[in-house]
DNA sequence: CGTCCACGTCTAC
DNA sequence: TAGACCTGGACGG
């Protein structure tokens, strides 16, 4: 999901689903996590979300029980507990019948039932990668600069009073997910950017933003393309306005080829892409200016997959249903002690720079062999590694076995998913 | 089967 | 500036 658009929409999401339901009970964590235990356990609470860039603040407040709310209003204040999120590669929000939990639910906030009236339902934080992270009684990160999305003025004045810094002197695009700056980008949004901008990649920070500072506003107003730092906000926006939820290839609703085909650049067809320093995909198109890496390490398109092109095939979905369901047997439990791998090597990835790649064709045996030497040993290490990983999830079970209310072990032999946008 | 890649941080040489 | 932190889909042999 996450970048800010993802982000916003999960809290619109929150919030909308949330509105109508009365949460209750303890907050129950799932085994594997390492984050954070919360200490809560209301009897009737709600649940509201705000988000800033690529964080989201919950916000949990109970409701006092009606006979004490006359008298004890005023003394007793409600309870409030906020907990901020980020979340990582992977983290989504999901609304569901609290029959059985997701396989990666990670945090889960029950509804109240009033007497089996109403089915329980679970709002859970899902994170397969589990890089996500929360905070309770959290704020916003102070490393983290002003809302692209939500605070775009401010977020423009702390760009433009700090050009001068050094971190600007690096390429545009790796500034652009610097997030003390650009609090929400991502890198599908700065290859967006960067490409509806016209600016080469990697060219120098501060003098793609130098020129900004000078701008009059009767300049802007005369231009007919909004500035790169406009267009850090009305990206974002336009993603948010396309109604779907962004960029999520794993979960996919109906409408995603509105977001890919949204997308001009980023995984797109014609364009180009190279490693940035950092080793992130940078996807361009024309020049990539003059800091490109020395190296210039190009990914293959591998993932032409099913994104926009077998949207008629639906039935696809059926099959995932099911893998889900043998899955959900095959996590670790709590006990995944998970000690820091010592590292037995560095573990490089083996990429194709563009000479190798022209190389290939001729000398393709000598680059292989070049390669598989320096990187022998460390690929060995990473396959032991993996290797020793599908071994553990062999005889281990879900995230989500979790220690369960007995509301949930009374649920529990119903087997029955819904997932949001997913019914067939 | 092994390898590469993915919407993001973090911290340790 | 490598790696670690993770799971899993796609692809190649």
């Amino acid at each position: 999901m996450p970048e800010g658009p993802e982000l916003y929409m999960s809290g619109q999401f929150i919030n909308q689903t949330c509105r109508n339901n009365l949460f209750s009970g303890q907050i129950v964590k799932s085994l594997v996590s390492r984050q954070p235990d919360i200490d809560w356990n209301e009897e009737t609470y709600t649940i509201s979300a705000v988000t800033r860039g690529k964080e989201l603040k919950l916000t949990l407040q109970s409701i006092p029980n009606d006979q004490k709310e006359n008298k004890k209003c005023a003394k007793k204040q409600n309870k409030t507990l906020d907990i901020v999120f980020q979340f990582g590669m992977s983290g989504k929000f999901d609304f569901y019948e609290a029959n059985e939990l997701q396989k990666h639910a990670h945090l889960n906030f029950f509804t109240k039932t009033e007497n089996n009236k109403s089915v329980q339902m679970v709002l859970s934080f899902v994170d397969y990668r589990r890089f996500g992270k929360w905070q309770p009684n959290g704020n916003w990160s102070v490393e983290r600069g002003p809302c692209v999305l939500t605070d775009y003025i401010p977020f423009r004045e702390n760009i433009l009073k700090n050009v001068e810094l050094s971190v600007f002197r690096k390429p545009i695009c790796e500034v652009l997910l610097n997030q003390k700056y650009f609090n929400g980008i991502g890198n599908y949004l700065r290859a967006e950017i960067c490409y509806r901008a016209g600016i080469p990649p990697f060219q120098d920070a501060r003098s793609v933003l130098e020129p900004l500072l000078t701008e009059t506003n009767e300049v802007k107003i005369k231009s007919e393309k909004p500035d790169i730092l406009q267009l850090c906000h009305l990206l974002p926006n336009e993603v948010i306005n396309l109604g779907g939820t962004g960029y999520d290839p794993e979960n996919r609703d109906p409408d995603y080829s509105k977001f890919t085909e949204w997308l001009q650049c980023y995984y797109k067809p014609g364009m180009k892409n190279m490693a940035d320093h950092n080793k992130r995909t940078m996807w361009y198109d024309g020049n990539p200016g003059p800091l490109k890496p020395s190296v210039e390490k190009v990914r293959k398109i591998k993932r032409k997959k099913k994104a926009s092109e077998e949207v008629e095939k639906t039935v696809l979905k059926k099959p995932k249903v099911e893998k889900i369901e043998d899955d959900s047997k095959a996590e670790i439990t709590g006990k995944s002690k998970r000690t820091r791998k010592t590292a037995s090597g560095p573990i490089t990835r083996k990429n194709v720079t563009e000479e190798e790649n022209l190389k290939k064709s001729k000398k393709k045996s000598s680059a292989k062999a070049k390669n598989a030497d320096l990187e022998k040993s460390s690929l060995k290490a990473a396959g032991k590694r993996r290797a020793t990983r599908r071994k553990q999830s062999k005889t281990s079970v879900s995230d989500t076995n979790i220690s369960c209310t007995p509301k949930q072990k009374m649920a529990g032999n119903t087997v029955r998913r819904t997932r949001r946008g997913k019914r067939s």
